[in-house]
DNA sequence: GCATCGACTTGTATGGTACTTGTCTATTCA
DNA sequence: TGAATAGACAAGTACCATACAAGTCGATGC
């Protein structure tokens, strides 16, 4: 598809700042078109996919600009699995197996800094009701203390703990591979030894507290982790990205 | 039974992200005939077949996409591997058990838009002697003319293709899982069906154009690529959603 | 300052071409 | 008999080329 291929250059070209001149004006309908050899309508498709996006808009007789206020924030955007599936079209189910208070321990209690009790949920995600995902969840106590098991079905926690007055911060995630234990398998419909994808995310809050810890496992078969970045950093000093050993 | 066999053959190009080109496309019926040396009948026959277990989906007079049902997750910036490990202070070394020139075929040729002869180049990635990642990369061979295999095992691309003129733009890349096979496992040092993090990355040029084009597959009890993100989009406000049913 | 003109832009619509899936039928081969 | 092949046609899509209305913007002349 043409101009979803166009859409990207774009996408990448806005991200990267050589967009076009000064006011955040992109080049014309036509002058695209002739740059990347394609005609006015194509242009005007991946242009309009940009507008749908929030990184574009036009006004009529004067041109296309980048939005602003959210200049390159679509690079650094953060979306859950959820809403990734929900952009896609597909229709997100949740099915929890567990729901149950415990006390923190281990790595869980070390992530969320907290040795009082801990709600665990545990459920698979489906998409069109095809499981592709075991999620386990840990959330302080105290956090998780208003919630239900209907309602860690019907929602996700980006959504649920904002009630409990949680103001989001940064996250951080590995991702990493595994193999598909007998639970996994059954839960995730794949045969037992089969390559999943995993991730782990520990959310801190406002300031700087975390509030969340997520083990997802996905189905490798159905699921990759897409990552652009506008351009490679040439030898820059880069923060440590791969743990190794 | 063809048409079986064709429907692994696609199953397994699906779950390792060399499907096609952008918009999770799959190459026509008549394409994927001639590649695979099939008449147009019995490659429908397996993609319906793949349609059933609910991995495809077609549009009349569009095509074959890989279903949305496969989840895509855009993350922001991560690191590349060899910056990172030098960062790490290990001794980084390559040791190249295949450099060719060949004819550019199938998702290579896509990827690479070119239908031209490509320098293909197999080596693992050793940190302080310990195998840690599998990486293939193939190059148009116009830019990798000049390289040479002592090159290639003594420098990244990213360190060589400057040389020949290049200056390096966005980069994509697509993580995921996948089982160790018999080359995998001999090279890295793992048992055969072990998992496997794979990281696909097709990088471009300043002016847009794809230059290189990398499959990387770690050792999964190795590597994890780790993710900072700033913060977490708050729920979006619940746009109307259109569902395409 | 003000109106006007012209060269540019986006917005919208049309016809045409090449290609794709969906669905047939007839045929070959084991 | 069943599975694969070969070919043909309808229906639909992506893209191109073109045209025209409507809006913007700066230069020009008064």
């Amino acid at each position: 598809m043409r101009y979803l291929d166009l859409a990207d250059s774009l996408r990448a070209r806005i991200a990267s700042g050589r967009a076009g001149s000064a006011g955040g004006a992109l080049p014309s309908e036509s002058e695209l078109g002739e740059e990347f050899k394609a005609s006015r309508v194509t242009v005007r498709r991946s242009l309009e996919l940009l507008r749908a996006e929030g990184l574009v808009l036009s006004r009529r007789g004067a041109g296309w600009f980048i939005s602003p206020g959210t200049v390159r924030q679509s690079l650094a955007k953060v979306t859950t699995v959820e809403a990734a599936l929900e952009a896609a079209g597909a229709t997100p189910r949740r099915a929890v197996y567990e729901f149950s208070y415990e006390p923190a321990s281990g790595h869980v209690a070390k992530l969320l800094k907290t040795r009082g009790e801990v709600l665990k949920v545990g459920r698979v995600n489906l998409a069109d009701d095809h499981p592709f995902a075991v999620v386990t969840v840990w959330v302080p106590a105290d956090l998780g203390r208003d919630l239900s098991r209907a309602d860690v079905e019907a929602a996700t926690f980006y959504d649920l703990l904002p009630f409990a007055g949680v103001r989001f911060g940064r996250v951080t995630q590995s991702i990493g591979a595994d193999l598909a234990n007998a639970d996994d398998a059954k839960r995730l419909g794949v045969s037992k030894g089969s390559a999943l994808l995993t991730c782990r995310r520990l959310t801190f809050d406002h300031d700087d507290r975390p509030v969340l810890f997520a083990d997802h496992r996905y189905r490798a078969d159905r699921t990759s982790f897409e990552i652009e970045l506008p351009s490679v950093a040439s030898s820059a000093p880069t923060k440590p990205g791969v743990r190794h050993g």
